[in-house]
DNA sequence: GTGAAAGCGCTAACAA
DNA sequence: TTGTTAGCGCTTTCAC
């Protein structure tokens, strides 16, 4: 590989001019510019980023950590940061952490010695402390780290009573729920959406909420206690789409009949909502768009370490398919 | 952050002395490396990877480029590399190259000028040229890009032929082909492994393998075009999941039932195919392993740049689920 | 066993 | 407008 020296000697200049033409901030001389031009382009010469990150203290770098990118939520998520990366000029680093506060640690600290610029966060057992010795900006993403911490999330606690009301609105007469992790808070605020509005009904009974984890194996014999406990359910609303899915699954290998017979609704919109039998009415996040905020807040956070971000709440929409339907006379 | 100097200030030693101890090569005294390390301890020092980088010429890092991380079959293949580099001791960096060359290209080229040490890539679209003066190893994977460059693959003509026996087998009198994308050489395998099952049948018409561009969308439609065709077709090889998938959609909209009616098969056992209704019966890869595999090669290959890597090919295995059915009577 | 010093490739004062 | 030079933080000869 050319160095800077290379084409400084092959121009017959100094470094410094070299350095000037590629960084194109001063000045240069229009013709010793052309001679510098001509030695790049006949010795190939590609700047080193390594030594410049050394010099400048960042690399032009920043990691996206989710739990697990395998879960349909997260590779659009992740598209969205890369393509904002890739506009700005940053080079994207995605890290699956497994719900691990050690893997999440382990990866900060590492890529922080690489000189990542900033991290985007999907965690729900991360704190604070660990964060800011890191000494870099940090964007919560789905979940929220802490009121220093600056955020972009959904309104779930709407799109969960939306959900929850379409249910009753349909006939339902007795709706269960599969919840989230309890020790992540979007789980907790969609829960806490469904209580909302059935606490107060009459039939409602502290196991019709059973905990599938955010995952589908788990949800679907949630499913199938609810199934067992509960006979004359009507109406299920699913904390997210993957434990929609597996709600379905218990349903079919149950006999019972969606929508005809139990209606479902999940959460987050995924695609692989739409390709199930029935496809699952759901709540929609702007996934993509969530993705795309939080890597902008974070490279302005870059750009200017001094700018203020509040927190960003989108809206969700709630989105009709097979799996929900009216009941009949 | 503390730098090694400020460390060897604390620990009233050289720059050179802490550098031993964090490399752990050198004989130091226990006394003195005792004391560096409480230094380290107190200061909490952590080495600047970037500075390391920059003399050794070497990043600890490795890419994966894939086309496109919201097709379900790579996230499974990122976890795989992700895993093995970091028992390595390597970050990895995931791009989607979006199949264009363009895209691959630029990444690679900034990603070298990051001292990336190598590159995990599937592509149908990089030339062997555009490789070899990246002066770094690289390992194909999924499709073969030059005999220069080892790859790892699956045996996709064997796997065809079983999907479309199998068709056979259970009594299937016409059978179509939902193809890859022509450049892409896995995908021309399959469809050779296709015809050569069904060719010299007396039914079979070229017009029955239609390309699906390897999407569920362009699936879809080819699926609708074949029945249009040939009202007739009771089986279906589709040259992956995705588009089997998408066969499903059109069957289900065209009222014929899966498998009853017609049979459909898929390829590369991605979980998606598990879900669906009816879940597909399709011919499995071991993607772990070979994303596994690609990364031990790469990591082999950076270690000891001498090594002569041959291709590797895994066999695939047959995965009956509920889109087929031996025919009645 | 330890330290001084050169240098990895680059940028940015400071001089000229 | 251009060149000289001192670092950025680290590793590694080469002396001692």
């Amino acid at each position: 590989m050319a160095t800077i020296r290379d084409v400084a000697k092959q121009a017959g200049v100094s470094v410094a001019t070299v350095s000037r033409v590629i960084n194109k901030l001063e000045r240069v001389n229009p013709d010793t510019k052309q001679k510098v031009l001509d030695a790049i382009e006949k010795l190939n010469y590609k700047p080193n980023d390594v030594a410049r990150s050394l010099y400048q203290r960042k690399s032009k770098m920043i990691a996206l950590i989710v739990p697990d990118i395998t879960n349909p939520y997260f590779p659009e998520l992740a598209r969205a940061v890369e393509d904002v990366a890739n506009r700005s000029d940053y080079t994207f680093v995605l890290c699956n952490s497994d719900d691990s506060e050690q893997k999440e640690r382990q990866y900060m600290q590492v890529l922080r010695q690489k000189q990542v610029d900033g991290f985007i966060v999907v965690t729900s057992t991360l704190a604070y402390e660990h964060i800011k010795d890191l000494n870099v900006p940090v964007v919560a993403l789905d979940r929220i780290i802490d009121r220093k911490v600056p955020a972009v999330t959904v309104n779930n606690n709407d799109g969960a009573k939306t959900a929850v009301q379409h249910l009753l609105d349909i006939g339902c007469k007795r709706i269960a729920h599969i919840s989230g992790p309890d020790d992540v808070d979007n789980a907790m605020q969609r829960k806490q959406g469904y209580l909302d509005v059935v606490s107060h009904y009459e039939w409602f009974e502290p196991g019709m909420v059973q905990n599938g984890d955010y995952h589908m194996d788990q949800s679907e014999q949630a499913m199938m206690k609810l199934l067992k406990a509960y006979p004359d359910i009507d109406g299920v609303f699913a904390g997210n789409d993957l434990m929609a899915v597996g709600a379905l699954k218990a349903l079919k290998k149950s006999g019972k009949k969606v929508p005809d017979e139990i209606s479902v609704v999940g959460f987050d919109g995924i695609s692989l909502g739409e390709l199930t039998t029935p496809s699952i009415t759901t709540v929609k996040q702007p996934i993509y768009k969530i993705g795309e905020q939080a890597a902008r807040m974070l490279i302005d956070k870059i750009n200017d370490p001094t700018t203020e971000q509040e927190n960003v709440e989108y809206d969700v929409t709630f989105m009709e398919r097979e799996s929900t339907k009216r009941k009949e006379g």
